[in-house]
DNA sequence: GGCATACGAGTGAGCGCTCACTCACGGCTA
DNA sequence: TAGCCGTGAGTGAGCGCTCACTCGTATGCC
């Protein structure tokens, strides 16, 4: 309760702040003291706004969703093997935006915890079942068009690749690159693999 | 300090508790107090073992990582095909012991925290390092011999398909199996596309 | 006796969340 | 215009609880 009621900009502000205090400390030592710390409101003002920490989260995994679909929606590229190899050089490598680094590494905590955490399986599934409907049409629209082999699977093919990006997430994060480094160069060729056997 | 002092069925039994209570409860809710539970000993007892929490759970990652390599070892088929397609059915699908599948969540909940703890990076390093050495291995056996494709990078490859499983772990695990159900047929392509064009 | 092993019973710190309260501001009346 | 009031927004202090970790003690074995 409570939630839908909350100021676009506070809510935004409350996203902000979970990302950022998620990226920073993880899952298991967020407090709220440390959102409110991030945000420009105290602790009390938050519950304010929110019936529970939970709650907060939740509001950052919404705004996140939004974030990475609207990401997802700008690759410009019309003929779909360039739209497909755009959208893995986005989802395994680029890593630079501070912000869409925070939102990675916060997810990647949530995930974790969703097992134990029935709140967040819900705006988890929606996040990550978004990514993989966009892929899903870049491959469908592949395969109609004779770009892609008519055996490829596009939905299974476009959860293959979202599970690849999470793992390669957590290896770069976690691990630091030197395992992943190489890992470009096998998604391009796995790319190569589901392009129609010209002849 | 201390660890490599604890007999070692001892260590058996507090890397099991870990794993035990990890699978259950999750990183962020793993207390002394639970380890204690699964175990048969008191908290006190664990301490006099080992001198924090950290210790239990990196000598849970270590025996994990005798078990999985254990595990991967196993693989009898004697082509480089079978053995990888072997590996990636174990990867990827082997969820029916309750062992490997806590194994599986503990790691995905310690991999989750280890960008914020130090402590967890080494070990899981070695953990995954050794995973993907396994699969290079299979790959490298296969290009030599001819059954993989020359162009494939054996390292490259291991790390994309443990990225991949790992990914898929999480979704498995976090959101349910729905979205990954069709993952195998997708893995089997992918081992297909690795292998040397026949004519 | 002395050492290794183990435990019950704490302890202080940190946590989520609540509570009593303040403040700025917009509308209403005279 | 001045004065009053209602309300959304926000706060500092602190309660109740859980946590990692400790301490004094007890048991078995040489």
């Amino acid at each position: 309760m409570g939630e839908e009621s909350v100021p676009s900009d506070t809510k935004a502000a409350v996203a902000g702040a979970v990302r950022q205090a998620l990226a920073e400390h993880g899952y298991a030592r967020l407090t709220t003291a440390k959102i409110a710390a991030e945000s420009e409101l105290s602790e009390a003002g938050l519950y304010y706004h929110y019936d529970s920490k939970d709650e907060m989260v939740v509001a950052f995994l919404e705004t996140a969703a939004g974030f990475l679909r609207r990401e997802l929606d700008a690759l410009d590229a019309e003929d779909p093997e360039t739209r497909l190899r755009q959208a893995c050089d986005h989802l395994f490598t680029d890593r630079a935006d501070t912000e869409r680094r925070g939102v990675d590494v916060a997810v990647m905590e949530l995930l974790a915890h969703a097992p134990h955490n029935e709140t967040l399986q819900e705006p988890l599934l929606a996040l990550e079942g978004d990514t993989i409907d966009a892929l899903t049409e870049i491959l469908e629209d592949g395969v109609t068009d004779g770009t892609f082999d008519e055996s490829v699977d596009p939905r299974a093919t476009a959860a293959f690749l979202v599970a690849a990006a999470d793992g390669a997430t957590g290896f770069y994060l976690s691990l630091g690159m030197d395992v992943g480094e190489s890992l470009p160069d096998a998604v391009g060729r796995y790319v190569d693999s589901l392009l129609a056997t010209a002849d």
